[in-house]
DNA sequence: CGGATTTGACCCGCGC
DNA sequence: GCGCGGGTCAAATCCG
């Protein structure tokens, strides 16, 4: 029995591979809560490590020994009923144990009977001869396997029924443990193939917003050359779904980018010591990195690249305009797509919106004209990886965080943080998608204001000054959840089954879902929380903040409209009125003119309106330092 | 003790 | 050329 209970120590570690299969953080242990999460990831590996295959040894010991009354006798477990695994496990060992099971109920009914089974098996193991009848045939099998089969026999020789309650608590101990290990196996399984599919998904997506980047550079320029565009899509489209290369690519708005895109795992690292910056070392160790994707070699590049189209979004510390001196032209607008970033403004008294990576504050400066500091953070989750973010309070009301995004991911991310990552993504592929219709849209605030967001929406601002054009998605707005809904001609893709996450189940149905989406509601974490875990009366704004902060209840996940963003922008044909249809689905109604240094465009169509997911979920990052404190 | 944070110094681009 | 501001580095410090 001890063996047994042994293996509720796996089923917990079971449970717990279960709870936390979503989240693939690779931190290392952490004291801090989402840390915990990968503490616990490591136990996980360790435990399912160390506990599967030892138990395994002593299971198949079991199982051979008795997997007949496991098949017909033991009643069935609390494990077992749904999983499919144990169905297929039974069936298995039906093969062996039904005809074993006759020696069982020979043994538990008859005193008689049994003994001349076992007569006859002693002869067989002793003797090894082929037997004369089938039956006996097979229980020679199952016996020669058994390395406790004369210690069994014997205690069955001996009579006793208790010891064949013994023998029958065995037989379910067995049966148990095969069915942990098996649903241990199974689980991994899952856990990879959701690693895969979450790998997949980031590779289609990039590029997928890259080909409609591509589309709409193009698309006003002549139908011949979109065709040709068009073509060369499919086909690195194609190349792209068998290697799972350059996972993020957002940032390719150029018909070159197809060809760069090939090119990427072939260059070398060297190009980007053009700089000749000694602070681009962590891009060594990020070339050698598993994932091909490195803007930085993306900005290598483009001072070769012809194509004017060809400069691609790197965030890692880029001196571009060095790299290109033949093109001056061509630099500056290298060096702004490359800054080009992606601001979200949320009311949070947390220190750090949690968008499920992993930064760390590298830095922390008193910006001009705001009384709080500004927080540098760099993202953890890979070496390398080139995504950086800055954290500020708004001057003016110290209760909207801004975070303001740089970069691709290098890596893949969890489910949460893919939410994030994708629509900043994309949102900063839209900017520079706009920006590319017009060699001036950069130079043009204006312009590229008109270009993006046709639209127009009254929460989403665009910068476009020099040097870094900015997307803001300002969610600190009173999310409406009636516009919520949305036009099912937005959102094609409809994935059913999205109501797990705890919020209405109205709009998470309506959710467009596209590829992953659905792993993201899956995600134990919203893909972008708010944390009020510090200091809630702090800054004196947390008192009720009317509509802005309604019960979790009742407002749509930000992770969700998060997705729905990234959603409507990589579903949308239209790239522009799609960018308008996800920032405005992300921002919600009513006007919004204080962003302070951006020039800024009104909109009116707020299908979904975004609302901040307050909890009380963890901080990934406690800044000591609290930007604004 | 190892990892994260802090913080002053440094680098770089830009405007005057 | 110089100053300013943003961004980053890295030694010191903190913390679990």
């Amino acid at each position: 029995m001890d063996k047994g209970w042994g293996l509720t120590l796996d089923s917990d570690s079971l449970g717990f591979f279960l709870n936390n299969n979503n989240n693939n953080n690779k931190r290392p242990p952490h004291p801090h809560p989402q840390r915990n999460l990968n503490n616990h990831h490591n136990k996980r590996s360790i435990s399912v490590d160390n506990t599967m295959f030892p138990v395994n040894l002593g299971r198949r010991d079991y199982h051979h020994h008795e997997p007949a009354a496991a098949a017909s006798s033991s009643p069935p477990s609390d494990h077992v009923e749904t999983r499919r695994a144990v169905v297929d496990e039974v069936d298995f060992f039906a093969k062996k144990p039904r005809l074993a099971s006759e020696d069982a109920d020979h043994h538990d009914r008859d005193d008689d009977a049994p003994k001349t089974n076992r007569v006859s098996v002693k002869k067989e193991n002793s003797l090894g001869e082929a037997p004369s009848r089938p039956d006996l045939d097979v229980n020679t099998g199952l016996h020669l396997l058994t390395a406790n089969t004369g210690s069994d026999q014997s205690t069955v020789d001996d009579g006793v029924s208790s010891e064949s309650d013994d023998k029958r608590a065995k037989i379910e101990l067995a049966h148990l443990q095969m069915e942990l290990q098996r649903m241990n196996m199974e689980n991994q399984r899952l856990k990879d193939m959701l690693g895969q599919v979450s790998n997949n998904y980031s590779v289609l997506h990039s590029h997928l917003v890259a080909l409609m980047q591509q589309q709409q550079t193009h698309g006003a320029d002549s139908a011949q050359e979109n065709e040709a565009v068009e073509g060369k899509s499919e086909e690195r489209k194609v190349e792209v779904g068998g290697s799972q290369m350059v996972p993020i690519q957002f940032m390719n708005p150029g018909p070159g980018a197809a060809a760069e895109a090939d090119e990427i795992s072939n260059s070398s690292s060297e190009d980007r010591t053009i700089s000749g910056s000694p602070r681009n070392n962590s891009n060594v160790v990020k070339n050698s990195d598993v994932l091909p994707y490195d803007s930085d070699r993306e900005g290598k590049k483009v001072g070769r690249e012809e194509s004017p189209e060809s400069e691609s979004q790197g965030w890692a510390p880029n001196k571009a305009p060095k790299l290109t001196p033949t093109k001056p032209i061509d630099q500056s607008t290298e060096a702004t797509m490359r800054k080009a970033r992606v601001s979200v403004r949320a009311r949070s008294e947390a220190p750090m919106i949690t968008d499920g990576c992993q930064w760390r504050k590298y830095g922390q400066k008193m910006a001009k004209g705001n009384p709080c500091p500004r927080a540098y953070y760099r993202c953890t989750m890979a070496v390398g990886c080139p995504v950086r973010k800055q954290v500020q309070r708004c001057a003016e009301d110290r209760s909207i965080l801004i975070t303001t995004y740089e970069g691709n991911h290098n890596h893949p991310l969890p489910p949460a943080a893919m939410a994030m990552a994708s629509t900043t993504a994309a949102a900063a592929s839209m900017l520079l998608s706009g920006s590319m219709s017009s060699a001036d849209g950069i130079m043009n605030p204006n312009l590229l204001a008109r270009a993006i967001l046709p639209c127009s929406s009254s929460m989403a601002t665009i910068s476009a000054s020099a040097p870094f054009p900015t997307v803001t998605l300002d969610l600190t707005h009173n999310p409406n959840p009636l516009q919520f809904q949305r036009p099912p001609t937005q959102f094609p893709i409809h994935f059913p089954g999205q109501g797990q996450n705890g919020f209405g189940s109205v709009q998470t149905a309506q959710l467009p879902q596209v590829f992953g989406q659905a792993l993201y509601n899956q995600s134990k974490f919203s893909g972008l929380q708010l944390s009020q875990e510090m200091g809630h009366a702090q800054l004196g704004h947390q008192a009720p903040q009317p509509p802005l902060h309604q019960t979790q209840q009742q407002q749509p996940s930000l992770a969700d409209t998060v997705s729905a963003a990234t959603a409507a922008i990589t579903a949308d044909p239209n790239f522009t009125a799609a960018l308008a249809a996800a920032i405005s689905s992300i921002i919600g109604g009513g006007a919004h003119p204080n962003n302070n240094n951006n020039t800024s465009t009104t909109a009116t169509n707020n299908n979904i309106s975004a609302s901040m997911t307050t909890s009380n979920s963890n901080n990934s990052n406690k800044m000591g330092n609290f930007p604004g404190n």
